[in-house]
DNA sequence: GCCAGTTCTGACCGATCGGTCAGATAGGAT
DNA sequence: ATCCTATCTGACCGATCGGTCAGAACTGGC
């Protein structure tokens, strides 16, 4: 059986995202995968190439829907669309997206994190130019970075994992109002 | 002069707050300053003492808070007292909260991290007694991670940095938007 | 049995890590 | 000038890092 590839993958993301890339031997990944380190090397041919297959697929979704987001004018629906799009992608790739937020600024020279730094940066630039003030740009931020932390946070903190629905829903909920602009909002 | 001391307490905190514990070498802390490594473990007995100066006293202060927060009841006062209270205490130790949340689950073996986990773990479930469903569970989740992470990315990614007051009122209307529920509220 | 290819391993390498130590350098008080 | 103390430094140590390499161990096809 030829699993230790994607075994491999797994617990290289798992560590990667909870104890660091830089904080994560690749001796501790082999024994918790039961190998030798030669063996991880043999699968992979470095520690950037184990990294990029960790979170390769994470980062092409997050760019797919960047693209999705891009071509046509911001309508309610269309936004309404995106944060259900986005949400999920956060609940599959919750661990990668971890990584990106609180590793990416740190590791700026490894070339698929470059590549994930760009695309937050870019879906920053697009809130930022749709919104009007100063307050409508941080609820962006602190939705993306709000949601991103709480996903992996709560495994950590609550005592029984939270079903997987009623999280999404409380997530979309929670998104949905940090995004929409409160229209009558008379008092700022 | 000597400042030495105060300027490596500086240093190491910006640097481990953007590259990580583990990721920040003395040596580069060194540098920094302008001094040799030596001089570094002269000032400070070794990087966890360092580590201690320089987050030490953000520790205190949050324990500070909760302790306010926990002699009685939470009245709506009271929640605002403490919302502007943990504003302002985030702005004033942005880096070091950012540390808590980013770098706290990898770093379980350094006493300092353990206090901070631990009031956070406390303040967690402070809120989680006092949330009624697991939506408004969430809300405090996203609202902590997510100002947390926003006063740090806003100054990687902004081009200009904002101004203080205006982020301060900004970040009070949203956390309190967050943690405040929302009474007439009969979809859910 | 034999062979070829895949998978795995221990030994080894240079670099870097945090930390120790003896001693150089400086400055102020007497 | 002398002494004491504070500050700083380079050389060195053992441990660990990512990575290389030659070869052992296992596999299925013939």
């Amino acid at each position: 059986m030829s699993t230790s590839a994607e075994d491999l993958r797994a617990i290289a993301l798992g560590e990667f995202a909870t104890a660091g890339y830089i904080g994560t031997s690749l001796h501790r990944i082999a024994d918790l995968a039961g190998l030798s380190k030669s063996s991880v090397l043999y699968h992979y041919a470095s520690k950037e190439v184990l990294l990029g297959a960790a979170i390769g697929p994470a980062v092409d979704a997050m760019g797919a829907i960047l693209e999705r987001l891009a071509v046509g004018p911001l309508t309610a629906v269309r936004r309404r669309e995106f944060i259900v799009e986005f949400v999920d992608f956060l609940l599959e790739h919750r661990l990668e997206v971890h990584m990106f937020i609180n590793q990416g600024p740190s590791l700026v020279d490894v070339p698929v994190f470059d590549r994930a730094n760009a695309l937050v940066r870019r879906l920053a630039e697009y809130f930022a130019t749709t919104a009007t003030s100063t307050e409508d740009r941080m609820r962006f931020g602190v939705a993306l970075g709000g949601a991103a932390y709480m996903l992996v946070a709560s495994q950590s903190f609550e005592l029984e994992p939270l079903p997987v629905d009623e999280t999404r829903a409380a997530l979309i909920n929670i998104v949905t109002e940090l995004l929409a602009p409160v229209d009558a909002n008379p008092t700022r």
